[in-house]
DNA sequence: ATGTTC
């Protein structure tokens, strides 16, 4: 990187402006649709320097029909073909879907559930919690889950979601309002979800799988903003689960083969990206809509894949504080999904014949249907939205951002920049600043959770000692830095912080 | 992220 003034930054051959404080524009130029942003501090800054994230960035701006302007977030970094935590949104009509602008892990989210015991409960129990969550969650690659599905079953799931878990008992109406969407995509086309694809989902429905994903017992430490914190049902000492996971084999194997069939079939489209990894469907083709189908498809399976989840934490609490989840207050706050592509209407910049376009040829504003592609960033709709459920509506949509497991975590809220600055969005957690293979090198599983156990009193227990060292909390961002620039750009304000009790993972 | 290399 060099400093050309202090308004200026080159990172390789990508030059940034400075707009104001964590805001950095890739002004348009050559064959690029629109101008780029990255919101992040110099120090977020910094951890990009390095790596393809801002290439990617300014790649994204050269899909077809891109409106606005397309986004990094703080918490951004380098992914297939876009970075993860960017978010790019095409005209619905004249635009594209990109599966690499959505990513592998489809609907890969977080949820958050309160209870009503606080952290005297479950102080000096932490081993037998985390035994029992590792011994009844199951995690870890490949198969095994809460429910075999048939194929009835996974059919049933994919076209329904949660309403699916509600007529079998694994959920109760309250979960339902209180998740994105009400966990269920009605786009969702079953028929467009490959025999392969659906044969590796059916014995993984409800587990977490590996990697980052995991389940956490936390108590909330801090508070920010009491009233929604209220509205939250949130209150410092509060004891919360939270659990982050996505679509597992399934997901992936639709991307898989829905990228394969969008190079194989949109080739000249294809020609005009610069990377590969961009391929895209145009608006209106048969491939788009069935790429839409199949991912609304894996986005419910995830969705019933949390859920089930969380019913077995349930019960396993119950077990282990001997009382009903009714009486513990197990109750969903919400469910927000990360990896996802959406048809949204926003108020977007149009040109002279009312298309959508760039923000630099825009004459007017109008609604428009988009294809929002959000990878790496949480939907974060402010108060007013009817897309925000009705106990939040006043206050703005939850949102969670999970940090790494020495870190904690954050609940925001949607700010009222969002729709202008970012189409509803905002960070998703605290991104990584190394690969895999370098966290190995750098760290042993087992040291890293006897130290969190002796100084931090955090109890993890996983399948691999290999996926504590990459998980490490040396490998991640700083999450404060990430939520401080989301809160001062008004996208996502900070509501509460929690810290790590128990963490179950892969 | 991922039956951890189509």
């Amino acid at each position: 990187m060099t400093h050309d003034g202090d308004d200026v930054r080159t990172f390789g051959d990508v030059r940034l402006e400075r707009v104001r404080e964590n805001v950095w524009e890739i002004p348009r130029e050559g064959r690029m649709n629109a101008p780029a942003r990255v919101f992040a501090s110099e120090q977020l800054l910094e951890q990009i320097a390095d790596d393809k994230t801002l290439q990617q960035l300014r790649n994204a701006t050269h899909l077809p029909g891109v409106v606005g302007r397309a986004i990094c977030m703080p918490d951004g970094h380098q992914g297939y073909g876009f970075p993860v935590g960017g978010v790019a949104a095409t005209d619905a009509e004249t635009g594209c879907i990109s599966p690499g602008g959505i990513g592998y892990d489809i609907n890969c989210g977080v949820r958050m559930m309160r209870t009503n015991l606080t952290y005297d409960d479950v102080e000096g129990r932490e081993e037998e919690l985390v035994e029992s969550l590792f011994a009844n969650v199951p995690s870890g690659l490949g198969g095994g889950g809460i429910v075999e599905g048939d194929r009835e079953t996974i059919e049933a799931i994919l076209a329904r979601g949660v309403d699916w878990a509600l007529e079998h008992g694994y959920a109760v109406a309250d979960d339902l309002a209180h998740c994105e969407d009400e966990g269920m995509r009605h786009d969702a086309d079953p028929e467009a979800v490959s025999q392969k694809a659906k044969d590796r989902g059916k014995n993984q429905i409800g587990s977490l799988g590996s990697g980052n994903h995991f389940l956490e017992v936390q108590r909330v430490t801090d508070v920010y903003r009491p009233d929604v914190a209220e509205a939250f049902g949130l209150e410092p000492d509060q004891i919360v689960v939270l659990i982050h996971c996505g679509s597992r084999g399934l997901g992936h194997q639709i991307c898989s083969d829905y990228l394969r069939r969008i190079e194989e079939t949109h080739g000249d489209l294809l020609e005009s990206l610069p990377d590969k990894e961009l391929a895209a469907a145009p608006a209106g083709s048969a491939l788009a809509e069935e790429y839409y189908g199949a991912m609304c498809a894996a986005i419910n399976f995830a969705w019933v894949n949390r859920q089930l989840i969380m019913h077995r934490t349930r019960r396993v609490f119950e077990r282990v504080f001997d009382r009903d989840w009714e009486a513990m207050e197990m109750e969903l706050l919400y469910d927000v999904a990360h990896n996802i592509g959406k048809r949204e209407v926003h108020e977007v910049p149009v040109n002279e014949r009312g298309q959508p376009t760039a923000v630099g040829d825009a004459v007017d504003t109008a609604e428009r249907e988009l294809y929002v592609h959000r990878k790496g960033a949480t939907r974060a709709f402010p108060a007013g939205r009817p897309e925000v459920p009705k106990a939040y509506r006043d206050v703005g949509q939850p949102i969670i951002i999970p940090g790494s497991m020495g870190a904690g975590s954050y609940v925001l809220r949607g700010g009222e920049r969002s729709l202008e600055l970012s189409f509803g969005s905002t960070a998703h957690g605290a991104g990584r600043t190394m690969s895999r293979t370098q966290a190995k090198n750098e760290f042993w599983g087992e040291t890293v959770q006897d130290e969190l156990r002796d100084q931090e009193k955090i109890y993890v227990k996983a399948q691999s000692g290999a996926t504590v060292a990459e998980e490490a909390p040396g490998v991640y961002k700083d999450v404060d830095e990430v939520v401080r620039v989301s809160d001062e750009l008004g996208i996502g304000d900070k509501v509460a912080r929690t810290y790590p009790v128990c963490n179950i993972k892969g």
